[in-house]
Parts: C-alpha cells; structure tokens; sequence
DNA sequence: GTCAACAATCGTGTATACAAGAATTGTGTT
DNA sequence: AACACAATTCTTGTATACACGATTGTTGAC
C-alpha cells in the first residue's frame, strides 16, 4: 500500500479497470468505492480525478464516473499509435543501442521463445511485455519510454485477447526474431517498419480483435 | 467558468504553468492557491491531482506539489515525439483527405501565408497551430487527434521561442507548402517524412531551443 | 563558531459535514 | 392504463476540521 491512501487508491481501481473487474459503461459510485475500500470519499475522490485525466474513465459533473468503453473503432485508433510510437522506440534502440540495452532484450527475448514453444500464452503475454519494455528503454527517451508504457497498460486486456488466437504466438515470436536482428544491426529504419507492422492490426487481426471484444 | 470549480481550477492552473506564470521548479501552495481563486482547499487538491496525472506537476507526498522543469533534453524528447505523431497523422490525412478537412486546411494554410508575408510571429503563431490541428482532425482519428493536441498544448511555450529565431517563419511556411502539396496529392509517405523534419528540431534548431531556454 | 537535537510551526492527507443538483418514485389526472 | 408533475431520496461538489509528518528555527553543547 502506497505512501497515501489516493495513490494506493489509484493504482486499485486503474488495474481493477484494466482487468476487467470493473466493465467499460459501469457507474463508479464513490460512497460505494469508499466503504468498499473502507476509507472516506476523499481519496477516492482523487483517484478517480487522475483516472479521469489519463482517459481510463468519465466524469460527468453532478452525474458521476463510469468507465469509459473504447469500443473496437477507437481501441484500433490506438494501436495505430502505438505502433507509431514502437517504431520510434525501436529506431532510436537500433541507433544508440548499448552494451545493457543489448544484454535486456536478448534475455526477454530469449524467454519469449521459450514461452512460444511451450505454448504457454499467458507466460509470452508477461514475457512479450518484458521485451517490448526491453526496447522501449533502449530507446533512451525518457519520454518516448513513459508514453509507451502507458498506452501499453491501457492496451493490455486487448492484448491478451490478440494471443489467443490460432498461431499468434508463433508468428509473434519470429517477427520478434526479425526485430531483434534489425535492432542489433544498427538498421533502425527496418526496425521502425517491423514494429509498426508488429504491432499494429491490420487485415484480418482487426476482425480478430472485434470479435473477442464482442465475446464478452 | 466551467461548471464545477475542479475543473475549471485544473484548466487555470494549467494555462498558468504553460504561460509561465508558474515557473518551472515552483511550489505550489494549496492554501494560497485556495485564497487566491477565493475557494477551499477541495477543489485545489483535486485540479493538482489532475495536473499531476498529466505530467504537468509533481507531488511529492507530504511534502507539496512543484512545476516540472523539463529541461532542454526532455524537451527535445518531447518534440521527436510530437514529429512522430505528426507524421503519423499527416500520412493519414493524405490517404482520408475529403473535402471539409482539404477546405479546413487550405483556409489555415493561407491564414499562416499572410502572417508570414506580414512578418507577424504572432499571428503565425496562431494560424500555425490551427494548420497543424487541421491535419490532425484531417487524419480522422479521435485518439490521434486528442494525443497530438494535448503535446502540442505541453509544447506550446517553446514552439512560441522557436518562432522568434530569425528566418523561421519563412522556412516554416514554406515547409507548410511542400507538406500541403503531399497530403493533397494522397501521398503518405511523403506527408509523413515532411512533417517529422518539419515539427522535429534538428541540429542548429536544438541549439537555438536551449539558448532560447536558458535566457529565461 | 559550528553542528546537532529538540521544539514549534506550517502544510499536507483524510474524514466528516453541509449544500445543491439529479434521479427516482409516487400520486394525481386524463 | 399511461403520462406528467411533484416530492423525496440519493449522490455529487465544496467547505471545514483534525491529525500526522515535514520543515525550519532556536538553543545548547562541544
């Protein structure tokens, strides 16, 4: 438990956003969150502030929080982004890529090939994380790598759902294979190109990801 | 005034801090901004947490909230994402162009040409950003345009210190011409790669932002 | 004269109280 | 029976009170 209630707060409700717990469209009552959490409306208060400047939830003056639901079209929009932002990452790591940079990715990326030949979906969900984080600091932007990593959390239950579809795993890892060569060749072009397509959804993944959505 | 004093606390605050009326590595007080706006501490609180979850404060636990200093390099990081989204949203454009977003842009295009021949550095300023955010809406994605528009605001007071150097208002405008031609022709690539040289700042431009900087 | 320890003060973190706006339910009328 | 209006109830928004931790200033000792 963090150092203040709000931040603890925070951090509670976002991951039981993230995973679900709570569904895109629900009210978020902040007496109900208080004594479920067994504090006062305060910090709840501004926990459910802060989510409401990231953009995992509403706040409709007088009327209450709910959390917002992407819906296929915008949660498209924003692997869009994200693999924009991946291939920078991945540009900027092949150009000033260092011994330790070098070192992170190759043991991810190790354990990723592990997990895709056991396959072990859930283990290369956590290990694919791992890799990708790997290059993000790579990157040596702060910034860039701060960006990343949030709108990688936001994406995560998505994510998930992409993995589980028939031969993902193994056609993920040998496009990781392809960027890890890219990167540690210097050829940081290339490996722009391989994360942007790695990343995003095109063609038939798109209807994938619309259809595990609907599942739910 | 917004409906709810949050809000509209959070936005004063915000504007503050990016019009460098709260300087960089500031304390800022919650009574004392209670007392100046003539409200509690309530609503203080909630608008610091928001500009916290932004990126645009830090508050240290128990220990009050300060303005970030990004700094020169952070800056610069900023921007080479900034270039990046850009590019994104301009290669966009070019493929989904129609003709309210071609009219919205040829209207600020020439707005930005007048300021330009007029030597005004405050006008362009503005017709600038107007240009930009009608690529951005040009591109049609809400989760884009919202990404661009938001860094653009965090950026808006050192692109106003780039737009003082000599020349660039010229170089700038003409930069808009070539990018204005390759949307309208459909071709992405081409749209991409101008608007990152266009919105990234390379070699003397980095320069000139740390001199700019540091004078202040 | 300098450094350390303790005390007082100041500011943040959380709880609670109160006011005002929405939603809901019940009643009356058509 | 259905719709509209009113009253009540519930929830949010803001203020205030209180407690705890941090910071700073002062005093004493070395």
């Amino acid at each position: 438990m963090s150092e203040n209630v709000g931040r603890w707060l925070r951090d509670e409700i976002e991951n039981s956003i993230l995973s679900n717990e709570f569904s895109p469209g629900e009210r978020l009552d902040e007496t109900v969150l208080a004594t479920r959490f067994g504090v006062s409306r305060t910090p709840v208060r501004e926990a459910l502030m802060q989510l409401d400047a990231i953009g995992l939830i509403e706040i409709r003056p007088r009327r209450g929080a709910i959390v917002i639901d992407p819906g296929p079209h915008r949660v498209y929009e924003m692997f869009e982004v994200m693999a924009e932002l991946e291939g920078l990452a991945g540009s900027l790591a092949a150009r000033r890529l260092d011994e330790a940079s070098r070192e992170a990715i190759t043991a991810s990326h190790g354990r990723c090939e592990k997990s895709a030949a056991a396959g072990d979906s859930d283990a290369y969900y956590y290990d694919n994380e791992e890799f990708h984080k790997a290059i993000y600091a790579a990157g040596r932007s702060e910034f860039l790598e701060e960006q990343c990593v949030q709108l990688h959390r936001r994406l995560r239950p998505y994510r998930r759902l992409q993995l589980r579809v028939r031969n993902r795993l193994s056609t993920s890892f040998s496009e990781h294979c392809a960027i890890v060569d890219a990167i540690f060749a210097g050829d940081g072009d290339k490996a722009r190109r391989l994360l942007r397509t790695h990343v995003g959804i095109q063609g038939e993944r798109f209807s994938d990801l619309v259809a595990s959505m609907a599942a739910r």
